[in-house]
DNA sequence: CGAAATATGTCAGTAGTGTTGACGTAATTC
DNA sequence: GAATTACGTCAACACTACTGACATATTTCG
């Protein structure tokens, strides 16, 4: 591969621009737009010894309460042993618990405790306000076009995931 | 804590939804945008035996050649040791070439190879068609609004970084 | 009923990305 | 000449993710 050194790596010093028609500008802001996003629920998580993988797991059970743990595999795309830990920290610090399944006593639902709904409102208490911010300062006045957008980027398979949460207009 | 397990921990029953006006619906959706919009450069990553660290790099280093370690370090906003393995690793494989600084001979001036451009293209065309693709789909015809919205997520003190890239309009 | 499938939990090992702190070298600035 | 700056590197660590294997309880099905 680098055979002769000297002449094998060729510096490119133009800039990418629209080559292919690309459209750079907005892959970069979904990078930026994200890393902020999400830096804010870090700072907190941070005081309780907790990761971004606890918010995940904390966020969809409040949203969800009675969610499986299968189930939640299945929202969050990760495996059984990543979630684990995280799950177990959760409920060792009492802001998950699980009840055995009503008609399958296999299955283990989950459900924050007064304690786990209250740092899951906390943590998404400033991504809202982020949200919201962005939204006036953009001046849509209409949500929808945005949740329209962001819908549309996900996989079509999965987003029967997200049609089973409750909307706000619920 | 968990002094009378049998009673310390009530499960909540009832999903988060308005509470404090929270933006539950959003705060998801961005969640699951970006879970998918990064999985089409991963799996191209995979076959190279890179990350998403590595993706990131390539990135910057093609929209703004010349940029210096600094730089992309304060752009990624990453410490030196996280952005050394990487690049480390893309200067190895032919992807980006160091040159010394013209005026300042400390500096590293970073540059994609024909081969690091390549790749950099490879990695952003299904994420700029996922992109456009969610943009028609909205029926959003005016860019600019979700541009903005974009924008307006990010850290205000953190925008300027944005504005030294290349537009596309440029 | 007994076997197979399912839901969950757990163990061991590994990889990628991030952190902090310290230290060395070359080059620039003052 | 001394301090600062830009960069590279070493060591140690944390978090999140992965694979593969195995154990247990429960349900389903032949």
């Amino acid at each position: 591969m680098a055979a002769r050194p000297s002449e094998a790596a060729t510096p490119i010093r133009t800039a990418v621009a629209d080559e292919d028609g690309i459209d750079f500008a907005l892959i970069e802001l979904v990078f930026f737009a994200y890393r902020d996003f999400t830096s804010d629920p870090d700072q907190i998580l941070a005081d309780y010894g907790f990761g971004r993988a606890h918010h995940r797991v904390l966020h969809f059970v409040n949203r969800r309460p009675g969610l499986t743990v299968a189930e939640l595999l299945d929202v969050l795309k990760i495996t059984k042993q990543s979630l684990a830990r995280v799950l177990k920290q959760l409920i060792d610090t009492g802001h998950i618990v699980q009840v055995q399944g009503p008609r399958d006593r296999r299955q283990r639902e989950l459900y924050p405790t007064a304690k786990g709904r209250s740092l899951a409102l906390a943590l998404a208490r400033p991504q809202s306000r982020r949200i919201a911010a962005a939204l006036q300062d953009a001046g849509i006045a209409d949500r929808s076009s945005v949740e329209h957008f962001l819908k549309a980027m996900v996989n079509p398979e999965l987003r029967a995931q997200i049609d089973i949460l409750p909307r706000d207009s619920s």
